[in-house]
RNA sequence: CGGGACGUAGCGCAGCCUGGUAGCGCAUCUGCUUUGGGAGCAGAGGGCCGCCGGUUCGAAUCCGGCCGUCCCGACCA
């Protein structure tokens, strides 16, 4: 699959080249020559960031010999936008599922996403490290997720059979840099970032860089010699974090999350606020509470009042037959959802248990894990619901049930409620909680709904959707622990190092930023991680003067270090039109027959679409204006 | 891993039901014309019809197995 628009000019000059290998066809031509040599010292500087160093190199990248190969049509895999996006801009390419190639113009954006992760860490005092992919299988199984992990870790084995495992992460081989190298108090606190690439055996990777097995990931590790300490760590990375996404342009929200599978105590994830996003997220209209609906708490509402129930007989029984819903049980005994007592059978590593909910809500299968403190939950199959509670699914109740029964705090507002039998076809009504069964608690344990109020303030809870980019979490001593991380404190006692963890999924930050910003017509991309700030198109490669012009413009501007893309390519302007705006570059500069007559060029603003007619002699002074302006929009 | 689908040219698809010459659009290549929002005409190249087996005189088409991919559910940056 080559350049399938890259370049008809190209073909040309290939054709008087002669016919032999293709390898060959494509150096041929001076200027082009030329072109390749300097596009990858100047776009190199370029990205690397730091003012241009003197000497005069070209930066400006030439479409016709770059391979940007974009598409009019995408393979109908492609789901989600992004990676439709992706694909038809010529930026990635799949290798297998969850696998991608990063074509040049990809790449420039992971590079710059990059930069700005560097940049801010370096800031905030961290220092870079690089660990390897390949990971020795002792060191997971000294810290105990060689089995806890799951599938997820690739394992596998060298020529001498020795166990291994492709890095999802490094908590692993960074504690164990650390407890060899720091000893002393003295050394503390530290943090160590790497950018680099990690393997995830997902078990349905989708959505392109969404979600990809193999995934471009920083991760930084805190060392601190106390809670203090940690929690200082935390906050400079929570900081660091809103820098870098405020500089990539993205609209997102820090949210309070569960810290899953890496453990520790405290967790903050960075949600790029996207309607495809794949987390529902809640967050108050009032103060600065804003939570992963996962994680999200529920105020206990007041208890009923028991002089309500007093004189209610005792349960009835009703026949139901067939219905096993919420929606329908209640409309079949005319009785509000709410006042249904939903039981829901769950399979765990702690044994089998009971949770009971009001029938207008859904529990939360982490607030129940969390209680329990087990590893793992799942909804019972059917044929264990039917073993348990002797009935099929959707007529489970509590009354007389011989199993663990816990409750969420809502069951406590109703007074008398209705439930099932465990037995087919039959409910059971004028059921009084704590007078017909009695859970061993009343927790959290449900999702929050449209409609609670903020637990913190009681404001109103917005529900919205977000991609989660980047994640920190307070470690705690659990890896410190299991590895045995100490350092000496000045009375020369051993202690446990405190540690944290922040990730940032690159990649999946440049897939989130398209999610935020595209149009019909393609991307929009924020300045600070376009892989181009301008596009010049000379709508007319026969016209001599014209593309002189635009060469030299294209050309000041690059020494002015912007970073241009020059469609020197013999198609049509349509078609060069659309891939600019495809690619997402945020500023299009025109060169067309009639302006250019008049002495004028044009500037186009792919975000808002206007379009200014500049005189020719003003435009770089007028391009770098405008770069300059939506660089700012990208301040931290 | 369960549920649903799909594998035919680089991409998007038709053909399959009812077995017999593999087709369309886009892209690619050549020539001419064209040049402000994915051009026109003329010509050309490109296919182990996912793989293996079975049925049949004959299989892209029917049957079985395998592989791959995608979509919906439980994990995560």
């Amino acid at each position: 699959m080559r350049g399938q628009r890259a370049g008809r000019g190209a073909g040309g000059r290939r054709r008087r080249g002669g016919r032999q290998g293709r390898g060959a066809d494509l150096r041929q031509g001076r200027d082009r020559q030329k072109g390749e040599g300097e596009r990858y010292r100047g776009g190199g500087r370029t990205l690397c960031g730091g003012p241009r160093r003197g000497k005069k190199e070209s930066a400006v990248i030439r479409y016709s010999g770059y391979l940007m190969p974009t598409a009019k049509e995408t393979p109908s895999d492609a789901e989600v936008v992004s990676h439709r996006l992706m694909l038809r801009a010529g930026m990635i390419r799949k290798v297998a599922s969850g696998i991608y190639n990063y074509l040049p113009a990809g790449l420039r954006v992971l590079r710059k996403v990059e930069r700005i992760i560097r940049e801010e860490m370096d800031r905030a005092g961290a220092q870079e490290v690089l660990m390897p992919a390949v990971v020795p299988a002792e060191l997971w199984k000294e810290s105990g997720r060689w089995e806890a992990y799951g599938k997820e870790l690739l394992r596998f084995r060298d020529r001498a059979d020795r166990e291994f495992c492709l890095g999802p992460t490094h908590e692993e081989v960074i504690t164990d840099l650390v407890r060899r190298e720091v000893r002393s108090y003295r050394r503390l606190p530290l943090n160590l970032y790497q950018i680099q690439d990690k393997f995830r055996d997902e078990i349905r990777p989708r959505f392109g860089l969404m979600r990809g097995r193999e995934f471009l990931m920083k991760d930084a590790y805190s060392f601190d010699a106390d809670e203090e300490g940690a929690a200082e760590s935390y906050r400079k990375m929570y900081e660091a974090y809103c820098r870098i996404f405020r500089r990539m342009g993205l609209s997102f929200r820090a949210v309070e999350a569960d810290t899953g599978a890496i453990g520790g105590t405290f967790s903050h994830e960075f949600m790029v606020i996207a309607d495809s996003g794949e987390d529902a997220i809640v967050s108050c209209e009032r103060c600065a509470y804003a939570a992963n609906v996962e994680k999200a708490e529920c105020e206990a509402p007041d208890a009923a009042n028991p002089a309500f129930a007093i004189s209610v007989g005792p349960p009835r029984r009703v026949s139901t037959p067939g219905k096993r819903t919420i929606g329908e049980v209640s409309s079949f005994l005319g009785i509000d959802p709410g006042s249904l007592i939903k039981t829901l059978v769950f399979e765990t590593d702690k044994g089998d248990v009971a949770v009971l909910v009001s029938g207008r809500y859904e529990v939360n299968e982490i607030k129940v894990k969390n209680l329990l403190g087990a590893d793992w939950i799942r909804l019972a199959a059917e044929d264990r619901v039917r073993a348990l509670t002797g009935a099929p699914s959707g007529y489970a109740g509590p009354v007389g049930l011989k199993m663990r029964l816990l409750a969420d705090h809502s069951v406590r507002a109703i007074a008398v409620g209705a439930t099932g039998a465990n037995e087919k076809d039959a409910h059971l009504a004028d059921v009084v909680p704590g007078r017909d069964f009695s859970p061993e608690t009343f927790a959290d344990l449900r999702l929050v709904a449209e409609g609670d109020g903020c637990p913190r303030c009681r404001g109103a809870l917005r529900f919205s959707r977000g991609i989660e980019v980047g994640h920190v979490f307070r470690l705690g001593t659990k890896y410190s622990k299991t590895l045995s991380a100490t350092y000496l404190d000045a009375g020369g006692k051993d202690r446990l190092i405190v540690m944290g963890c922040y990730g940032i999924g690159v990649g999946r930050t440049a897939a989130a930023a398209i999610e935020q910003h595209h149009d019909a017509d393609g991307i929009i991309w924020p300045i600070s991680i376009a892989p181009f700030e301008t596009a010049i198109v000379p709508v007319n490669m026969k016209h001599e003067g014209l593309v002189r012009e635009a060469e030299r413009v294209g050309e000041e501007l690059s020494g002015r270090g912007i970073e241009v893309l020059l469609d020197d390519r013999e198609e049509r302007p349509g078609i060069k039109f659309k891939d600019a705006d495809l690619c997402g570059i945020p500023l299009r500069v025109t060169f067309g027959e009639k302006n250019f007559a008049e002495g004028f060029a044009e500037i186009r603003d792919r975000k808002t679409g206007e379009t200014e007619r500049v005189e020719v002699t003003r435009i770089v002074d007028r391009v770098a204006a405008a770069v300059e302006a939506k660089r700012r929009e990208c301040a931290p």
